[in-house]
RNA sequence: GGGUAGGUGCCCGAGUGGUUAAAGGGAACGGACUGUAAAUCCGUCGCCGUAGGCUACGAUGGUUCGAAUCCAUCCCUGCCCA
């Protein structure tokens, strides 16, 4: 039987690892490299399914945990499934609720057996389990769903890494015999934290459960970029070619363009989204903080060569002052902005990769862009 | 005209003799944000500066070792009664 989820590869850049290819899912096809938006709750904050699909999103991420507590995964099931509770026909990947125990610092007890967790909602004891986690993300039904995994903090121990992650490699292959859906994949999880030998075993023992897609995690935790670098370089090289591969969290520019030179071919990151909701919108030379006051006069748009809804109609000056005054549409235009701008510029890295031009693209992005932009 | 309550830093507002450059909000300004406990969080916010100094609580004058805080006069504002 033909697996849910395929990866096609289409062009492979002769320079670097970039690739530029297509993957399949049983609501329909994206292209990759991708930048998914992030909608935990069953909603990218502050868009539209019709403003996410104009801007061109072929795919975009939710999130286990949060769905398993409210509204709960078997009333998603109830309501017919993730994709139409939120009217959402193209690809869902969800998150199997393994950042949160992470993220959720002492709210948390890990075992052998799973993870307690008190609800941050309500403070109620909560339990997940790799057999849980997997079956609550059948029950949500979105394409892609992700093995439950350890994401260990930075800095680490290699005493405490190693162990960690060979809980995450038996939390791995029991999520995988609880998964039965045939109209969904299992993507497995490379942990290892900052250390290449376990990053190397890590992907290894993975690849041998064989997964129909592998996502690096436990990366963009705090480590500076290029110890992430290199992760990401020692980590693909174990990971096959045919298939997905996913870098978990990682949203900025710069970060993308490096992770597709290794051969990233998907992203997922809340940055877009909560950085615009604080005021901040993205461009090619970098952030533009337009709740600054240098933009109180400034009636041009965020980007003038940006054809977004935002960019085609509003100004700096008009988005500030939305954004001062606290209206909801002010970051309603600067989420439009920043998710249009990153699936946008996935875009224009693809399009360079299948015209053999990748190198350029990147030298050229790498001298224009600064964190913070300076241009005016 | 009589009575009464009050005038505090950009705004609102606490403070009723020293530990007060003055709580707390708000505004303003800046920063952070990477599988979303986030329309959140953090910092600055009288002036000059390194210590330290200067100017400040309606105005002026007093009491006191010491006053935003007590007294006198004046100015202004809210409310009530004529």
């Amino acid at each position: 039987m033909k697996p849910a989820i395929t990866y096609e590869l289409i062009k492979q850049c002769p320079h670097t690892g970039a690739r530029a290819g297509r993957i399949h899912t049983p609501h329909g096809s994206f292209d990759t490299p991708i930048f998914m938006p992030v909608g935990t709750q069953a909603t990218v904050k502050t868009v539209s399914p019709e403003e996410l699909k104009a801007m061109g999103a072929g795919i975009i991420l939710s999130n286990n945990y949060h769905l398993f507590l409210r509204p709960g995964s078997k009333l998603i099931k109830e309501a017919g499934g993730l994709h139409k509770f939120m009217n959402w026909d193209r690809a869902i990947l969800t998150d199997s609720g393994g950042f949160q125990v992470f993220s959720l610092g002492d709210l948390r007890k890990i075992s052998e057996e799973g993870v307690t967790f008190r609800s941050h909602i309500d403070g109620s004891k909560k339990f997940l389990s790799p057999e849980i986690a997997t079956k609550s993300q059948m029950d949500l039904g979105a394409d892609i769903i992700m093995a439950f995994d350890e994401c260990v903090p930075y800095p680490a121990d290699f005493k405490y890494t190693r162990e960690s992650m060979e809980l995450t490699l038996r939390w791995a292959q029991r999520c995988k015999d609880t998964m039965t859906s045939e109209n969904q994949g299992l993507f497995g999880i490379v942990q290892g934290g900052m250390y290449k030998d376990l990053r190397i075993e890590c992907a290894n023992r993975l690849v041998d459960m064989d997964f129909p897609g592998y996502a690096v995690g436990g990366l963009s935790v705090g480590e500076p970029k290029e110890l992430m670098y290199e992760m990401l370089d020692i980590t693909l090289e174990h990971l096959p070619k045919n298939k997905a591969r996913y870098l978990m969290g990682v949203g900025t520019p710069d970060c993308l363009v490096e992770g597709v030179m290794r051969g990233i071919d998907m992203f997922d990151c809340v940055y877009p989204t909560r950085v615009a909701r604080n005021g901040t919108a993205m461009t090619w030379n970098g952030r533009l903080v337009i709740k600054n006051a240098q933009y109180e006069r400034d009636f041009n748009p965020i980007d003038e060569h940006c054809d977004c809804y935002a960019c085609r109609n509003y100004s700096r000056a008009y988005i500030r002052h939305l954004v001062r005054v606290n209206e909801i549409f002010g970051l309603r235009l600067l989420s439009i902005h920043n998710l249009h701008f990153l699936i946008n510029f996935m875009k224009e890295m693809r399009q360079s990769i299948l015209e053999d031009r990748f190198v350029d693209f990147y030298q050229k992005f790498t001298a224009n862009f600064s964190f913070n932009a300076k241009s005016v």
